[in-house]
Formats: C-alpha cells, sequence, structure tokens
DNA sequence: GCGGCTATTTGATCCAAATCAATGTGGCAT
DNA sequence: ATGCCACATTGATTTGGATCAAATAGCCGC
C-alpha cells in the first residue's frame, strides 16, 4: 500500500532546533502557550529528531511512550480497516503535539509527508515536568479541547457535506493553517500542498478521480486556479466561503 | 427542524444527586476518576439541574460559561448546516462532561434526547477548583484525549465504512456504552435504544431509509432481533464484529 | 534529452445509497 | 376502543460518486 517502514532516526549528533530570539532558549513551539521558563525546560528534556518524507514515526497499535512535539514539515495520522482502506484523521504542523493519547497504545499511525523535525519526550519526563508546571496540562488540555473541536467540524464534512463542499472547507482550512505558520511570507491565496490527492482523498472521504475532478470544477468555474500539482490559487475567497457552507 | 427550545430549568430547590455509599459524598460521576475528596469539592459548588426529553441544554455559538457532568439520561451533540442538514457527533451518557470546549463558544448544541440530570458548574468555580486540586486537569486531560480517540474512530466509520460496517460498529458501541452504566442490570445483548432511527442515521451519515433497511438486513441474516421499535437483541455477536471491520 | 516511474487527469460505466412515495405501526390523549 | 400523529418500514426510481480504464504530465536519474 504504502512503502514507508523506517523508524524516524535520532541522529547521533542531534540537530538543535533554533534558540528563541526573545529568551535564547531553543524551540519547543507550543503554539506560543508556554512561557520562557516552561520553554527551557521542556526543551532540556528533549531529543531532538529528524523523519524523512514518507517514513512512520508512530504505528497504530504500538506501545506509546513517547510524545512529539512538531517543528518543522508535515504529518499526516492515518488509520487503516483491515483491507486497506484508509482515513487520514488529520495534518499535523509544526507547533501541533503528537501522542498525547492516553492509554497505553497509539491509536493511529504518524507518518511525515516531507522532512520533519520534531522534539520528542518520555512519557515519564513530561509527567514529571507536569508536576513542576502545573499550568503545562491546563494548556495542554485546551489544546486537545480545540482539537476535538476540530475533530466534530470534520464530522459533519465527512457525513454531511457534498464533495465540493468538502474541498472547499479543506481549501479554506488550509489556506488559514499554512498562513499562521509563516503570517509574513504566505500569501493566504496562494496554497502550497504538502500532500497528495491521494491524502486529500483519504482525509476527504472521497477518492483520488472525485478529488481531481472537484478541483478540475472550480477552476473552471474560476474559483482557483492550479499552476502545477502542488500549488493552488485562490482566485475568488468569497466564493469558496459560500460553496463551504450551503 | 425540531421542536427543542427549552431552556433547562434549575428547580427553585435544586434535587441533589444521592450521596455516595463509600464515601457519603453527592455525585458527581467523573468515572470513576476522582478521588472522595475532589468529589466532595466538585459537589459542593455543582448546580443540579434537569433537562426534560427533547430540551435543548447549551446552545451551538452561544456564550460557554458552564460545564455539566452528566449524571442521569442521553444527550445528543448535534452541528446543523445552514440548510438544515444535521450531524450527531456524539452521545454523552452519564459521567460525561458537556461544554469543556475551550475558547467562549459552544461549537455544538446539546439536546437531552430522554430526561436529564446533571451536575452544572459554572467555568471560573471549575477553574478555582483546578488550582487546588491540580490533579483534576491531568484527569480531564485523559478523557478528553479518549474522546479524541472516539472522534478519530468515528471518522473512520464516516469516510470509509459501508452501511452495514457501520451500522455493526455502532450496536457494538451502544453495546460497551450502556453495560458500562449499569453491568449488573444489562445484558450486553438486549440493548435499549435510547435514540429514534433519526439520532442513528445522524450519527452514522446516513438517511433513516438507509439505517432501516440495514437493520431489517441484519435480522434477515439473524444476526439481530427486533423485538420492538426501540430493543435490539443481538443474537450473533461474533459475526456482528467481523462485518465491524472488513 | 531520454526512458521509466508515479501522480494526476479525464472519460465511460455502474451501482449503492439517496430520494421520492406510500404504507405500516405503536403510543397516547380523548 | 378510536383516532391521531410521529416514527418507522418498505418499495420504486434516480443519481452522484465509485469503479474501471486509458491517457497525460511531471519528475528524477542517467
Amino acid at each position: 500500500m504504502h512503502s514507508v517502514d523506517q523508524k524516524p532516526e535520532n541522529l547521533d549528533a542531534p540537530a538543535r532546533p533554533k534558540r528563541c530570539q526573545d529568551c535564547g532558549v531553543r524551540h519547543v513551539s507550543l503554539c506560543g502557550a508556554l512561557d520562557c521558563m516552561e520553554l527551557a525546560e521542556m526543551d532540556r528534556i528533549a531529543i531532538h529528531t529528524r523523519s524523512i518524507d514518507g517514513s512512520t514515526i508512530v504505528y497504530e497499535g504500538d506501545e506509546s511512550a513517547q510524545v512529539y512535539n512538531l517543528t518543522e514539515g508535515t504529518v499526516r495520522l492515518t488509520r487503516l480497516l483491515p483491507d486497506g482502506r484508509r482515513s487520514i484523521t488529520g495534518f499535523l504542523f509544526p507547533g501541533d503535539f503528537l501522542g498525547l493519547s492516553c492509554g497505553g497504545k497509539y491509536v493511529y499511525s504518524a507518518e511525515a509527508i516531507n522532512p520533519v523535525s520534531a522534539c520528542q519526550f518520555r512519557k515519564r519526563d513530561l509527567d514529571t515536568l507536569f508536576e513542576r508546571f502545573p499550568k503545562l496540562e491546563g494548556r495542554l488540555l485546551n489544546m486537545v479541547t480545540t482539537e476535538l473541536a476540530a475533530a466534530q467540524d470534520q464530522m459533519l464534512l465527512l457525513s454531511r457535506k457534498t464533495p465540493k463542499e468538502k474541498i472547499a472547507s479543506f481549501l479554506l482550512w488550509l489556506g488559514t493553517k499554512l498562513d499562521r505558520l509563516d503570517p509574513a511570507m504566505s500569501q493566504k491565496d496562494q496554497l502550497d500542498l504538502p500532500m497528495t490527492r491521494t491524502d486529500i482523498a483519504d482525509y476527504l472521504g472521497l477518492t483520488i478521480e472525485t478529488v481531481s475532478r472537484t478541483l478540475a470544477s472550480l477552476v473552471r468555474d474560476g474559483i482557483i486556479a492550479l499552476p502545477s500539482r502542488r500549488q493552488i490559487h485562490i482566485l475568488d475567497n468569497e466564493q469558496l466561503i459560500e460553496i463551504a457552507e450551503g
């Protein structure tokens, strides 16, 4: 199905993320939710890891002893049915956490869809940290709660939206995500897709053919342009919003 | 669409939940995750409320100043598209929390589908409690994380399972839920549905006709029986499991 | 630039589930 | 009991998106 079976490599001399300009600590990019002290401490116990394009970072069903905080790149979370049908339950971007799930096992596989860097923590180290910084847990609670709300949006999308609405919602969502990553550089109307059509299809509960045809129809209507396979220009944001919701 | 527009009634002399046999405190049923001290304190700041069948407890988009802990009954969480298409993103049972979502607004409506009792907290009271019992937050984090995993299961179901697989998964899931509520009384193979066919359809991303037909086909295959509209006997659990996953 | 490979697009056909349309059933108020 | 009404089932028809099947376009190593 997918040839992705390398464990992430912990480099011998681990590449460290850049230091924060403000406070001098290295970056665990927790969406700006942490103060410097917390950042510094989290960084102290982190191992910096890299995963190459296509490699699997965690495997569905594996013992979940590690938690990751993504610092670079994009990760897809996948679930499989025994016969190979696949669902992508989410994409992770820098700042997102991976592996927080309670209980002993990961409930999804996480695969790098481009070169990824992450800070890796042992779960029990993190627990120790929670005791020293009780507010950390509250911040994570907020993050997970936000994720849950997003998951519910996705359920509405998957169960009740048409392919056109799904694609429109997806493009708008991706726009805000990419914009948040680098507000300076990105023009919100010019998306660089990190994922393939297959990924989009598995994220939206469609086939690649339907994704392709739906994008084509949006091009025909002058709402988007496809300068290349991995680029999408949004020409008419207003109308995209209109399509996304009845 | 649905004639559900009564705010929950805070009874003048609020009915208090039963005291715990072990420790004498009143029940905030947090899935057994709390110790007696925490329970007692949570109970102290709770208002006990009741909602009648069909009433809406919280409205999508409303200011979310209240958190509820369900003690009796069943609640459905719904999201609507502007044109009325509906998705039920989950059902809540006694012990479940409602309204934890961060940010200022509820992201779904919550409706009682039978008579419901709940302990109601002001969010800021809960925050105060978190400071006194820092572990509480960690426990909630675990609960929300578990919910998130369930949400991802549901995404796989919605996007990639066939109607038959959806119904089978639903029945198995409901069985474990109802069983957990009252392990003594319930026989796991005899389900009392709290929800209508429409609710099931909106939960599984199907139409009521398809729900009805699919149940009928399971009856034909001798896998379940429908003694009445709100009762389902599971005759062949093994096969139901087999159907639920390819 | 030239194969060779994979991702993507496009076209033709099919089928499962939605929609449309009755019909049946159970619960409840009178 | 009776009638009413919302809920549920069952049947007929339609259709949107899946599937099957090429064709095309990038992209990489050489």
